[in-house]
RNA sequence: GGUGGGGUUCCCGAGUGGUCAAAGGGAGCAGACUGUAAAUCUGCCGGCGACGCCUUCGGAGGUUCGAAUCCUCCCCCCACCA
């Protein structure tokens, strides 16, 4: 086996809180098994899901066999750990349907032919005795503890319901099945589940009398604050039907600086002396940085070739070279064209402005772009004679671009 | 079940009969500065065939020349009590 993978981990900026680093250590020194549960809340992971997906991918290249938990059974409950009200309780149909689409995002970053496994807790959750459950693990969790959780403790003030309070119990009994019949003795998870995970390690030795690890991740933010993944516009998704790639690659491309070698770190494989090198980069040599980044995390989550087409495109865009094979492209009548479209109309139809008064107000403040000319007069048309091999561009803002095709 | 307090534009949060499309903040958008970064400054920030018109202040009715603001009923949330 190559590096230690807590070496790994930690060099790569993924370990936040640690349960007995000591015994970790030794355990993981020989190939071991270790789990990270995801909620199956929507059919495509987004961004933010990447750390425990890296994570585990890091696991099994290091030679251990990682495990990735759907959350079927506790989706049902809904994890009140940093959530400030209760969520939307999910049939189990939406959840069955979801995990379908999370598992093949998972296959791009896990073999699981070569022992990577995605198992479901509704498996084991749902037949679930009540009465049995209460007297074998139930009687392992004090009502104490977990109040002083802070997990629950946010949610003491604006009330927390029977069902929430139970997710604790559940999860820990996930970690408890994982160990009883996989042999796995880590669980993983972001920071918020540091209690829930913790739970797990204190019934595996109050029912096993063994040891078992749990590890969490930072919460990643970017260094103004915002969360990983989330813009103005919702979750970046992994899934291409709901983020393009050219989209995807855009958002890594505008990484802050601050963020760069830490997001290197994170959501690629590269050499960490090459994360560093691309770290140190300064002033306007960081964009090489971003390239890179965008341009890794891109290829690993939808291919190569939509990597390279996102980046030519952006390169075509912001840079004036390569070609715009995949500039967010809409189509529109070509006689509708030839009468002449009102810019402000037309912005707003293909989809940069979201009404026409929004339109008007981009133009008359100067942001929008026919084939890079600012619009300045809002009564401007746009016809055939804008097209330039075929295409009108038309840009919103420095770096909203849509490409217009008459069909 | 009882009592009290609430539901306002994307979010928070003012507003308690006209001057309210509704203060302020945040988010967002645009411009300047730059490096497709951050920070900063400025402007915009419900819709539309736009000096006007239409829709909005939990829902439905009502009072009034006129309501987000008053009344009635209903729905939901929160606190305390049970």
């Amino acid at each position: 086996m190559a590096a230690h993978v807590l070496d790994v981990l930690q060099e790569r900026g993924f370990v936040e809180q640690m349960t007995d680093e000591p015994g970790a250590r030794e355990l993981l020194a020989r190939p071991a098994t270790c789990y990270i549960g995801f909620d199956p809340t929507a059919s495509s992971f987004h961004v933010g899901s990447l750390v425990p997906i890296m994570a585990l991918a890091h696991l099994q290249r290091a030679g251990h066999r990682p495990i990735a938990l759907v959350g079927g059974g506790t989706a049902m409950i809904g994890d009140p750990s940093g959530k400030t009200e209760l969520r939307q309780l999910l049939t189990l149909e939406d959840i069955e349907a979801n995990a379908a689409g999370l598992r093949t995002q998972l296959g791009r970053f896990l073999n699981f032919d070569r022992g990577a496994a995605l198992l479901n807790n509704a498996d084991w959750l749902l037949p679930l005795n009540y009465i049995a459950f209460l007297r074998d693990v139930g009687v392992h969790f004090s009502v104490n503890r977990m109040l002083a959780a802070e997990s629950y403790r946010q949610r003491l003030e604006t009330g927390l319901n029977f069902i929430e309070f139970n997710y604790m119990l559940l999860q820990a009994y996930d970690f408890l099945h994982l160990f009883q019949h996989e042999g796995c003795r880590v669980q993983m998870g972001g920071n918020d589940q540091w209690g829930n995970i913790v739970a797990g390690v204190d019934l595996i030795r109050r029912v096993e009398g063994q040891a078992a690890y749990g590890i969490t991740f930072p919460l990643i933010t970017t260094s103004s604050g915002a969360k990983m993944g989330k813009t103005a516009r919702g979750a970046v998704w992994l899934d291409p039907e709901r983020t393009s790639p050219y989209e995807f690659y855009q958002y890594w491309v505008n990484t802050e600086d601050p963020d760069v070698e830490r997001f290197l770190g994170l959501f690629t494989f590269l050499p960490m002396d090459e994360v560093r090198r691309l770290g140190a980069l300064e002033g306007a040599a960081i964009r090489e940085a971003k390239e890179v980044l965008a341009h890794e995390v891109t290829r690993l989550v939808h291919g190569e070739e939509a990597a390279s087409r996102a980046r030519d495109a952006s390169r075509a865009l912001f840079g004036g070279r390569g070609d715009l094979g995949q500039v967010p492209t809409a189509e529109v009548p070509r006689d509708r064209l030839e009468a002449g479209i009102e810019a402000f109309v037309l912005f707003a139809d293909v989809g940069l402005a979201n009404s026409r008064g929004e339109a008007r107000r981009l133009i008359q403040q100067g942001g929008a772009y026919v084939n890079g000319e600012p619009v300045t007069a809002i009564d401007r048309r746009v016809g055939t004679a804008d097209l330039r091999d075929g295409v009108v561009l038309l840009r919103a803002g420095k770096k909203r671009y849509r490409a217009v095709r008459p069909v």
